[in-house]
DNA sequence: CGCTGCGTTGAGCTTCTTCAACGATCGTGG
DNA sequence: CCACGATCGTTGAAGAAGCTCAACGCAGCG
C-alpha cells in the first residue's frame, strides 16, 4: 500500500513508531467514494471506523420527514465512527461523501487489538474523542440557548480562528449545508446573512464572507445582542 | 482510604486487578458536596476527573440571561469531567451536586500514569466515552430534529426502559430541572404533560407518571404523530 | 403564620418554519 | 452555441411552536 506516509500525516497516530504504522497500514483498507454517496447509514452494523485521507465526508441525522442535522464536516487527516469501534454497535449516524473522496477502513477488532498493545496510541484515541466530546457539549449549547444569529456568528468566528484570524472566509461547504450544520434550514440562514450585512457586521459573496466587525459579532454569538 | 470495595463496584473499572484498585485508590481523593453546591464551574482549570459514590450530579450549560441546558444527571458510579484529564483545558461546563453527595476525585497527572500502564483501564475509558458520545449525537439529533413532545416522549420511554419496563415511572429529577434536560423551560414542560394527560397518553401525580399508551408515546417521540 | 421553592395556567409575542415562487448558475445534450 | 433541467440560493407571506411575563396554588418549614 505504500501508505505509511499517508499514516504519518494523520495527528491520531502522532509519536507511533515505525513498526506501528506498518501494522496499521497492514490492516487498513483504501476506499473510494463518489460525491454524493453514501459511506454507511445509521443503523448499518459498526464493523469499523474511518480515516478521511482527502476529499470531504459529511455525518448527520435524519428526521421522519427528511429534515438534515449535520452533526460533523471531516476532512482529509480526521478520523471518524470510532464509536463503532469501543461499542461494539450499529452506527449511530449516517456518513455520506460530499466531494470525491479517498477513505481509509480500518476494521474493529484488529484495531482495538492494535490498541490494547500500544498505549501511545489508546492516549490519542482518548484525547481525539475528548476533544470530540467538547465539541458536541457545545453544539447542544448552541442549539438550546442561542438563537440561529448566535450560532451562525459563533460558527464564523471559529472559521476565522481556523483560518489564521483573517477576516476573509471561505465557506467549506454550501450554504444549505451549513444550516444543516447550524440546526436550522437554508431560507433562514439566507435571511439572517442579509440582515448581517445590512447592519454592516459582514458582507457576503458567493461562499466568501468577509466579517466587518468581528467584535458585533463576538456579541451576537454570547447572546448579548440581537439582530 | 478502604476504598477498594468502592471502586470494586464502579463500571468504569470493571476488570481491574486487586493492585490497580490499590493504585486507583492511592490517588483518589474522597469529596462531600451539599446539595445545590457548585463542584466546579465552566472554565475552571481542570485538574482531574470524578466519579460519583452515593448522591446526584448535574452537568449542565448556562446562558447569558441564565437559562439552563442540563447536559447530563449522574448517579452513583458515574464518573464525570473525564474529558479535562485528555484535553488538559479548562471544565467545558458546570457541575452542581443535586443532592448531598460523596464524590471521588481522581487528579489528572496521576490518573493519566496509569492509564498508560494499564490497557484494560484505557479500554474501559473508551467504551465509557463512545457511549456519552452517542447519548450526545442523540440530544443533539433531539433538539433540532423533534419538538418538545418528542423529546418528552423518548424520555419517558427511555426511563421505562432503566425502569425494567415497568408502565409507572419515578421521575429521578423535579420538573424544572426535567425541562432543562429536555432543552425547553419548566411551562412548557408542564403544559405538554397536561395536553397528553388530556389525551390518555399518561397519567401525572407529582413525580410519578403512568404510561398509558406507550405505542402513542413511541409514535411521538419518533415524529410520526403530533399532539 | 408567612415565607420560599416548585409547579401550573393564561395572554401576548418572538422566532423560526412552511409553502410557494422566482432567479442564478452550471453542465449536458441537442 | 443555445436550450434545458437540475441544483442552489433568495425572498415573501402565513402559520406554528415555544418563550416571556405575570399571576396564582400549594406544600413544606422556619
Amino acid at each position: 500500500m505504500q501508505e505509511t506516509a499517508l499514516l504519518s500525516t494523520i495527528p491520531l497516530f502522532n509519536g507511533l513508531s515505525e513498526q506501528q504504522y506498518t501494522s496499521l497500514s497492514r490492516i487498513a483498507r483504501e476506499l473510494q467514494f463518489e460525491r454524493g454517496q453514501t459511506i454507511f447509514s445509521e443503523g448499518d452494523a459498526g464493523k469499523g471506523f474511518f480515516v478521511v485521507a482527502n476529499g470531504q465526508v459529511k455525518i448527520y441525522k435524519l428526521s421522519i420527514e427528511g429534515k438534515e442535522q449535520i452533526l460533523h464536516v471531516f476532512g482529509p487527516g480526521e478520523p471518524f465512527a470510532e464509536v463503532a469501534v469501543f461499542t461494539g454497535s450499529d452506527y449511530p449516524a449516517h456518513a455520506l461523501a460530499l466531494k470525491k473522496s479517498k477513505v481509509l477502513f480500518f476494521p474493529r477488532k484488529a484495531f482495538m487489538d492494535l490498541i490494547g498493545a500500544n498505549p501511545s496510541l489508546a492516549m490519542n484515541m482518548l484525547a481525539s474523542m475528548s476533544l470530540r466530546l467538547k465539541k458536541f457539549a457545545n453544539m447542544i449549547e448552541a442549539l438550546s440557548l442561542k438563537e440561529v444569529p448566535g450560532r451562525l456568528a459563533a460558527h464564523l468566528l471559529y472559521l476565522r480562528e481556523r483560518q489564521n484570524h483573517t477576516d476573509t472566509l471561505q465557506l467549506n461547504l454550501p450554504k444549505g449545508q451549513l444550516a444543516s450544520l447550524l440546526g436550522t434550514i437554508p431560507e433562514t440562514l439566507s435571511r439572517i446573512l442579509a440582515k448581517m450585512t445590512q447592519q454592516g457586521l459582514l458582507l457576503v459573496d458567493g461562499n466568501t464572507i468577509t466579517l466587518l466587525d468581528s467584535d458585533g459579532l463576538e456579541d451576537l454569538a454570547c447572546g448579548e445582542r440581537r439582530l
